[in-house]
RNA sequence: GGUCCCGUGGUGAAGUCUGGAGUUCACGCCGGCCUGUCAAGCCGGAGGUCGCGGGUUCAAAUCCCGUCGGGACCGCCA
């Protein structure tokens, strides 16, 4: 991380951080403070304390014998002085001095710690940390976490606020709206049986803001949203959230790209390049995923031309066969790993996976070889470039569904840990506007949300064909995480009804759930778009770390709970009763 | 709602498949020794409801069922 050192007066407890002591500081005599983390006794008349505060370590030397133990809270006063020959620690910023002939204050004592407060702790069980989160904080990985993520927010909102973005606050209590993920439902006490909802974004004020005339929206918004949690998934995260009028696709990703590849370059001190574009049929095309990760290759092969006229029944009228080579991989993946790979493709809505090995002579080891022409089986090698030793992995279905499953298989096989390789930041443009149709009216379902503008090319095919219509919609991905989406929105009245009558909305039901939010744009609305980064998530990526729950101070585990905290807990009777509520056992 | 993995002194791991005395290793903790260490070293010691409940068995950390907690994933996340 580029080193932010922001300098740090003297307090009347202290004159010095221990991590700044430097060369320079021999000579001075000075006090310190922090937390002993490790102590080495030679004796009566030799002890090392290594004393520990927010910005490093310095090694004290003391000669009279003192009962400061790990975790003791101290305050140190000593002279700087250069270690002598060969007891220099070159692994120690401070490697090269000591504080000398150093008299300790205990301020306060402390009992051992449940689990080691260094990096031996990476291997404690997490819901330990999360049990003792201020002592897991102390360690320097989450420590250099959490001041990773005030970097990007601080790089995020300077670029901001150059790109004359105005940081407005919106609200938390807010009205349930019927679309989207599920809500935190918050009761009202004085109106009992009526409840606000937690936003699961500021979208529709961030868009109100520009039918206001802020003209450019920023804020580092809180987001709640009642779904499952993972890896990358918590109740509440955080987004650079942002809203701009008067612009096109291009602004809004320029946009976002100077406020991102700062945030990079604030944490890792290097400035990633221009962020490619890839569209979003390119994408599941040939990485399978709408969030596909570039670090690595194993691109999807289409196989339709290959077995555009096969007798093998379970390709033949597939609307696409996707195929994906693993290298080297005839030899590795025995029967029962196949199986359960093929497991894993049913898992995901797949009908099954063919599986093939490519033996010597270019002969075919599979369960279903023997369907396979010479010519399909020499047009299968050519394509996929699969070579003796290579294993081949073939979905087919509806284009959609073989796409998605043969990405996913890719990822499993081949991904790297998300904080090895590269950062591979890329944009995913041009989403369908709609994303598969409701089961029972058949209706499409928006792909981002409804309010979502249609690519203007594909305006007339609307009613038509629907499904075949693009939207100005875009996510950024980051090494196969998706950063965020947006798009631009749409601001005129008269396309908005004819895209909610697709969806099956009518004008009284429009007016009733989102007329707060509609009535607005018959009142000068301008165009309009924008987008929202998941800090929590790019954060993560930046210090390395493969779950989002690393790079948030006090996260929640998989089940939504908080070990520290012991919430959620059961409130009183009373407390209930006077928001109206009744549990139900 | 579902699939899979994990739970053993304070911490991490081995032991579980193939049942046989709470066994082992490292760290930490407590005490002693030690004047240049830096995850100090040496010696000694304490520390356990093998997550919990039930079942099978002469015998369960180990096998079976249930349950709780943690994790990964599917569904879900416009």
């Amino acid at each position: 991380m580029t080193p932010r050192t922001p300098s740090i007066r003297p307090t009347s407890l202290r004159t010095h951080r221990c991590g700044d002591l430097r060369r320079e500081h021999i000579g001075q005599l000075v006090r310190l403070t922090g937390w002993v983390a490790r102590r080495r006794e030679h004796g009566e008349h030799l002890a090392f304390l290594d004393l520990r505060d927010a910005s490093g370590v310095v090694q004290c030397v003391v000669a009279e014998h003192i009962d400061a133990r790990s975790e003791y809270v101290v305050s140190i006063s000593g002279t700087v002085r250069a270690r002598p020959d060969g007891t220099i620690n070159a692994n120690l910023a401070t490697g090269e001095i000591e504080i000398g002939e150093a008299e300790v204050e205990i301020l306060g004592t402390a009992e051992p710690p449940p689990f080691p407060i260094d990096q031996r702790a990476d291997a404690v069980d997490e819901g330990l940390r999360l049990e003792y989160r201020y002592l897991d904080l102390r360690r320097e990985r989450m420590q250099r976490n959490l001041r990773a993520r005030a970097a990007v927010n601080s790089a995020m909102r300077a670029s901001m606020e150059s790109q004359g973005f105005v940081e407005v606050e919106t609200p938390l209590l807010v009205p349930s709206t019927p679309e989207g993920a599920r809500e935190f439902l918050v009761p009202s006490r004085k109106e009992h049986g009526a409840f606000y909802a937690l936003p699961q974004s500021p979208q529709l004020f961030k868009q109100l803001l520009m039918v206001a005339g802020l003209d450019r929206y920023y804020q580092l918004a809180r987001c709640l949203r009642d779904e499952d949690l993972r890896a990358d998934r918590q109740y509440e995260f955080t987004q650079l959230d942002i809203e701009m009028s008067f612009v096109g696709v291009d602004d809004v990703l320029a946009a976002i790209s100077d406020a991102v590849l700062d945030a990079a370059e604030a944490v890792t001190g290097t400035r990633p390049g221009e962020i490619r574009r890839i569209t979003w049929r390119e994408a599941m095309e040939r990485f399978g995923s709408d969030k596909p990760d570039l670090r690595f290759g194993m691109e999807l092969v289409d196989l339709g031309e290959v077995f555009s006229a096969t007798a093998f029944k379970a390709f033949a009228g597939s609307g696409a066969i996707k195929g994906l080579r693993v290298e080297g991989a005839a030899s590795t993946y025995g029967r029962n790993q196949l199986d359960k790979l093929t497991d894993r493709a049913k898992s995901l809505g797949a009908k099954g996976l063919v599986w093939i090995k490519v033996a010597a002579d270019a002969a075919l080891e599979s369960p279903v070889a023997k369907f396979f022409s010479d010519a399909e089986r020499d047009a299968l090698l050519d394509a996929t470039g699969a070579k003796e030793g290579d294993l081949v992995l073939i979905v087919a279905d509806e284009w959609h569904r073989a796409c998605e499953v043969a990405g996913t298989l890719r990822n499993d096989l081949g991904r790297p840990p998300v904080h090895e390789g590269p950062y591979e930041y890329v944009w995913v443009v041009d989403f369908p506007l709609f994303v598969g149709q409701d089961a029972t009216t058949g209706r499409p379902l928006p792909g981002h949300h409804a309010f979502c503008m249609p690519h203007p090319d594909d305006l007339e095919r609307l009613e038509d064909e629907p499904m075949s219509v693009r939207a100005l919609a875009y996510d950024l991905v980051l090494n196969g995480w998706e950063l965020g989406s947006g798009s631009i929105r749409i601001h005129d009245g008269a396309l908005q009804r004819r895209v909610f009558h697709l969806l099956g909305i009518s004008d009284e039901e429009a007016d009733r759930k989102f007329g707060f939010f509609l009535n607005p744009f018959r009142y000068g609305a301008p165009p309009h778009g924008g987008f929202a980064v998941g800090i929590d998530r790019l954060v993560a990526i930046l210090a390395g770390e493969e779950n989002i729950r690393e790079v948030i101070a006090f996260p929640k585990t998989q089940s939504g709970s908080d070990p520290m905290t012991g919430s959620p807990i059961a409130v009183e009777p009373s407390h209930l009763a006077e928001l109206g509520l009744k549990i139900i056992p």
